[in-house]
RNA sequence: UGCCCGGUCGUCUAAAGGCAGGACAGCUGGUUUUGGUCCAGUCAGUGGGGGUUCGAAUCCUCCCCGGGCAACCA
């Protein structure tokens, strides 16, 4: 694992402060952590962000990460999603200490809620939650203690036993802290910690008919489990004063909660309920859609676990909310992707071009490196022959001075081939160009150049009769605004119609054949030389081999023509 | 108009009373058989007013702006 970037950076982040000084105080003497996940939906980008806190954190200070999922919740949760989340942390190259669930603690739990109540510190509450909110007050004006506050310690056990022995129907009762009604912090107005409900739970099945709530698992299954440092997002803030309260009542070890800015990528969005919804609607595929900002649509887009990281790394932590430009992520993936893409000519909307000089019945092969940033990839064959593909958009019957590509009277070197001069071309009535003509220069021959000729640009190219026909697939930001979410309306008010270009036959050199999933056993990360960098879609056959584009080469000829 | 956070180049992020620095993006050039990579350079910032101090992004104060908080979600 990479961690140049934050090896290299000397500077440290608020929590590496806060951890300096526990250490240097002796507060503690190594430091545990933990990604709490719930297993109700798919991680995504945002989640990377917090697992690389989690976990580089301990790892940075020599300690252990915990993955903990906080399955508090039967109504939204399944193993399913467990098992998605297990796989992406791994994918992105983490290892936990141990694998626990708050279910796990459930009867501790239990015994928590027990001992509270005994300390005159927790009520039944026959409240609906209709009344509970009308009794809550608002922020401005402080609530109104419940008429159940006051019951005896003993009354509240036999009640709250009578819960667990699932007596009373969903929602009729709760149990309640006995804070503040008063508190300026709405979360301290005797917040509701168990609920009853008849739920069938992932990993407890039909044990329990009451569950706690988040507030009244969370801050304990830390403590159980001896975190040192429980790191979350900034929306638990308020939180923490709660977390802070439990753990205090119940005299447990005291794990310390801190926060740090959650991420927002531009041009997406980050929360679970609307990625569920552009699933649900069908505006992408499914979760790994690879317009998804999803740890899964990353991967099948062909972003790589070393990406993801870097790209986390160099976000920083901070407690000021922000919005990451996406060209850092996609910087992030053409650093890591050209140093490990093999390169391979691919024409994405051809054109023939007809070496007029060059024989018509004769193949010849010839070598081309397979990554110049990388000595040990070697080389591969690729064919050519008298009829070649190239790019439609490399070609131009009245070109500027400064376009250095194909037009009548110009040279341009074939890539790894020869360098050709285009004599004439062809159109048809609709003034489409269909044909090129070009004579090559025997003596320019790749790699032993004798010609002296000059070329002023270079193109990717593939043999006619060679080329294999494969499906392209480009992408582009899935909203056309930078905040979806900070928009009027709803988000898909703003979706870009273009995020999804389907090239159905594109035309590849054949060595792209040898390299495909079915074959080699996994999907390889590709340069579709002066294109991009492209992954093979999980839906690719040997017979109809489907390539997603991770992210395009930048283009700084782009950028002139827009001027 | 309650309480809690926060505000440094376009975007992120450093600077713990002592030269406002780095990255991405942008722009210029150089190298190049990918208009890629690489290299060099360049543009660009402390929300505002007062105060403390020899000296303030940093401390105090008032204001402005942004975010969060009224699930039996996490």
């Amino acid at each position: 694992m990479s961690d140049s970037s934050a090896e290299a950076k000397s500077s440290k982040n608020f929590l590496e402060e806060i951890i300096d000084k526990d250490l240097a105080e002796g507060r503690h003497t190594s430091i545990l952590t933990r990604f709490p996940p719930e297993p109700n939906g798919y991680l995504h980008i945002g989640h990377a962000k917090s697992i690389n806190v989690n976990f580089g954190l301990a790892k940075k200070y020599g300690g252990e990460t915990n993955l903990r999922f906080d399955d508090t919740n039967p109504i939204t949760e399944s193993t399913e999603y467990v098992q998605s989340i297990k796989r992406d942390v791994e994918w992105l190259g983490y290892e936990w200490k141990q694998e626990l669930y708050a279910s796990d603690y459930f009867e501790k739990l239990y015994e928590f809620a027990l001992k509270l109540i005994r300390d005159g510190l927790a009520y039944v509450d026959d409240s609906t939650s209709e009344q509970i909110a009308a009794l809550k007050g608002t922020p401005t004006t402080p609530g109104t203690n419940s008429p159940y506050r006051d019951r005896s310690p003993e009354e509240n056990e036999e009640l709250f036993k009578r819960m667990r022995d699932g007596e009373f129907p969903d929602g009729s009762r709760t149990l309640r802290a006995k804070i503040d009604m008063a508190a300026p912090n709405m979360l301290m107005r005797d917040p509701v910690i168990y609920r009853i409900k008849n739920a069938h739970h992932h990993r407890t099945d039909d044990k329990w008919c009451i569950y706690p709530t988040y507030d009244f698992a969370h801050g304990q299954s830390d403590a159980i489990e001896n975190i040192t440092h429980s790191i979350c997002t900034l929306e638990f803030m308020p939180h923490r004063p709660l977390y802070e309260w439990f753990i205090e009542k119940l005299g447990l070890f005291p794990s310390r909660q801190y926060e740090f800015a959650r991420l927002n990528l531009s041009y997406t969005v980050m929360s679970k309920r609307k990625l569920l919804q552009l699933v649900n609607e069908g505006h992408v595929e499914s979760w790994d859609d690879p317009r998804m900002p999803t740890i899964s649509g990353l991967r099948r887009r062909g972003y790589t676990p070393a990406a993801i990281r870097e790209f986390c790394n160099r976000i920083g932590v901070a407690k000021r909310d922000n919005l990451i430009d996406v060209s850092l992520l996609e910087f992030c993936a053409r650093e890591d992707l050209n140093r490990i893409a093999e390169r391979r000519m691919v024409v994405l909307d051809p054109v023939k071009l007809i070496i007029t000089n060059f024989p018509e019945d004769k193949t010849e092969m010839l070598p081309s490196e397979n990554n110049p940033e990388d000595e040990q990839s070697g080389e591969r064959e690729v064919p050519f022959t008298r009829e070649l593909l190239i790019e439609r958009e490399d070609f131009m019957e009245d070109a500027p001075r400064k376009f250095f590509r194909l037009s009548p009277g110009r040279n341009v070197r074939l890539k790894s081939a020869f360098i050709i001069t285009c004599d004439d071309f062809k159109k048809d009535e609709k003034g489409e160009v269909t044909e090129i003509y070009a004579t090559y220069h025997p003596d320019s021959r790749s790699g032993s150049d004798t010609s002296g000729i000059k070329a002023k640009g270079t193109l990717h190219w593939v043999s006619a009769s060679h080329a294999v026909p494969v499906e392209v697939r480009s992408y582009d930001r899935l909203f056309n605004v930078e905040d979806p979410a900070g928009e009027e309306g709803e988000i898909t008010d703003y979706i870009n119609p273009d995020s999804l270009v389907t090239i159905p036959q594109a035309w590849a050199e054949p060595a792209i054949l040898d390299d495909l999933k079915e074959k080699s056993g996994s999907a390889k990360h590709f340069q579709f030389m002066r294109k991009g960098y492209y992954y093979e879609d999980i839906s690719s056959t040997a017979e109809k081999p489907v390539f997603n584009q991770t992210v395009g080469l930048r283009d700084t000829w782009a950028k002139q023509k827009g001027k």
